[in-house]
DNA sequence: TCTGGGGTCCTAGGACCC
DNA sequence: TCTGGGGTCCTAGGACCC
């Protein structure tokens, strides 16, 4: 790969949205995070009246009321589902992809020639709106990091209309002088500031900066980071995923709970989803770990944080071993008296799906119990999640359910919600 | 009143061994 | 019991990303 293009979906959520009602193009719009908690995607209408990613929604609901802008609970479900549209458009323009997140990825642009780059992007751009509905900004150049200033750029011009080939080395040395350095990919808010003591405040000063003096302040990953603005690759294209290492499985709670039964019951309705998880990644997990905490923005005294982790006798994705060894640590380390807001499960030291997990002193297979997970997990993926569950999510109402006050219908996923043309 | 979820990589420091 | 250095493994925490 000696060139590559980063495709980014203009605000992503937002344009997801827009798709099945498109009478909110140039509406400004934006997305919630799990629970209604933040911002986490705003169209270019919602940024211009101030808006912000990532700050919390009560604290700019004055501004958003009085604005009329249109505001979405997250819809992770369709909005996955439109990433897969836009990624199988992208996979049949080019020879190889990395899908790099769930609104970007990289193309191999290396078969273009020098000058049909801005012409070929320029074509993927105008497929993808045409087969998905999703605007999208391109950036080209020799590194993935460089294709990243690339983007940025296309994005925040307009004159560029989301295209911008960063190829030639005049043209990075040109460009590079007006991009910030906290605007460069794997420099944040704690690198930023130590840069900048030094006089290294642009991606130009970052590129000509002193190895060893970035080697002492970012470590290696400043180095590899420098190494790509200058146009030497050092993070290639990975075609296929890496087997996951982890899994996390969490979630606020739509309100503050005491009770010690409502907090077990989310928190074995995690350990549920990432069981499911592990068995759709084809992974087995040796390491289980549990935490509840409190507030985050609590006074110190008030916040409680609890976590409890075990090792497993052996590799597994069987739920009900990780149920059990859950509720064990949850008895272990619950506290009485205290507000919780969230719970989850962490699931590490994952390994390959074995094709018959055994014990020393049981060398059967576990046939029965694969066959039960494989079932259920069929019937919840036929007739929709939570069609089969376990006795430990039966309960008539769940007080620790998120809230998702204005979320859009499952367009995409549930028959009973498909889109109605009139 | 109300502040996301899910990941990866790197480093430092402790425990332990030879 | 004292002396010394080096290697490995593990874990916690920081930093960053979307």
């Amino acid at each position: 790969m000696e060139m590559v293009a980063l495709v980014d979906c203009n605000a992503f959520f937002c344009s997801c949205e827009r798709v099945f009602k498109p009478h909110l193009r140039e509406k400004p719009v934006v997305v919630l995070s799990s629970n209604d908690g933040c911002l986490i995607a705003l169209s270019a209408e919602a940024k211009a009246l101030g808006l912000k990613m990532a700050v919390p929604f009560f604290k700019v609901k004055h501004l958003i009321d009085k604005h009329k802008v249109h505001v979405f609970s997250t819809n992770y479900m369709l909005y996955a589902h439109m990433s897969r549209r836009v990624m199988a458009t992208l996979e049949a323009l080019v020879p190889a992809l990395e899908v790099y997140s769930i609104d970007e990825a990289f193309l191999d642009f290396s078969h273009v020639p020098e000058n049909e780059r801005t012409k070929e992007a320029r074509r993927i751009q105008q497929m993808v709106l045409q087969h998905t509905g999703i605007p999208v900004s391109i950036g080209v150049a020799p590194t993935k990091t460089l294709a990243k200033v690339a983007n940025k750029l296309a994005k925040t011009h307009p004159q560029w209309n989301g295209v911008l080939d960063l190829s030639r080395s005049h043209d990075i040395e040109r460009f590079l002088p007006f991009v910030w350095c906290e605007d460069v990919w794997g420099i944040g808010r704690a690198s930023a500031p130590k840069l900048s003591k030094y006089g290294i405040r642009t991606a130009a000063d970052l590129a000509g900066a002193d190895p060893f003096l970035i080697k002492k302040l970012m470590g290696i990953v400043g180095t590899r980071l420098v190494n790509e603005l200058k146009g030497e690759q050092a993070f290639s294209l990975e075609v296929a995923p890496p087997p996951a290492k982890s899994i996390i499985c969490s979630r606020s709670f739509g309100r503050p709970l005491s009770q010690k039964e409502e907090v077990k019951r989310a928190l074995l309705y995690h350990v549920v989803r990432g069981g499911a998880k592990l068995r759709r990644k084809k992974r087995q997990a040796r390491h289980l770990t549990i935490y509840l905490r409190g507030n985050r923005y609590a006074q110190k005294e008030a916040y409680v944080s609890r976590t409890a982790a075990v090792q497993l006798p052996l590799a597994t994705h069987y739920t009900p071993t990780l149920l059990a060894a859950a509720d064990h640590l949850f008895e272990k380390v619950w506290q009485e008296g205290a507000l919780y807001a969230k719970a989850g499960v962490m699931l590490t030291d994952l390994t390959p799906e074995a094709a018959h997990p055994t014990t020393l002193f049981d060398l059967r297979p576990h046939q029965k119990e694969k066959a039960l997970m494989t079932a259920l997990d069929a019937l919840n993926e036929r007739y929709g999640r939570g069609t089969l569950g376990f006795a430990s999510q039966l309960q008539k109402e769940n007080l620790w359910r998120p809230k998702e006050a204005l979320k859009s219908p499952n367009y995409l996923t549930r028959w009973d919600e498909l889109l109605t043309v009139r």
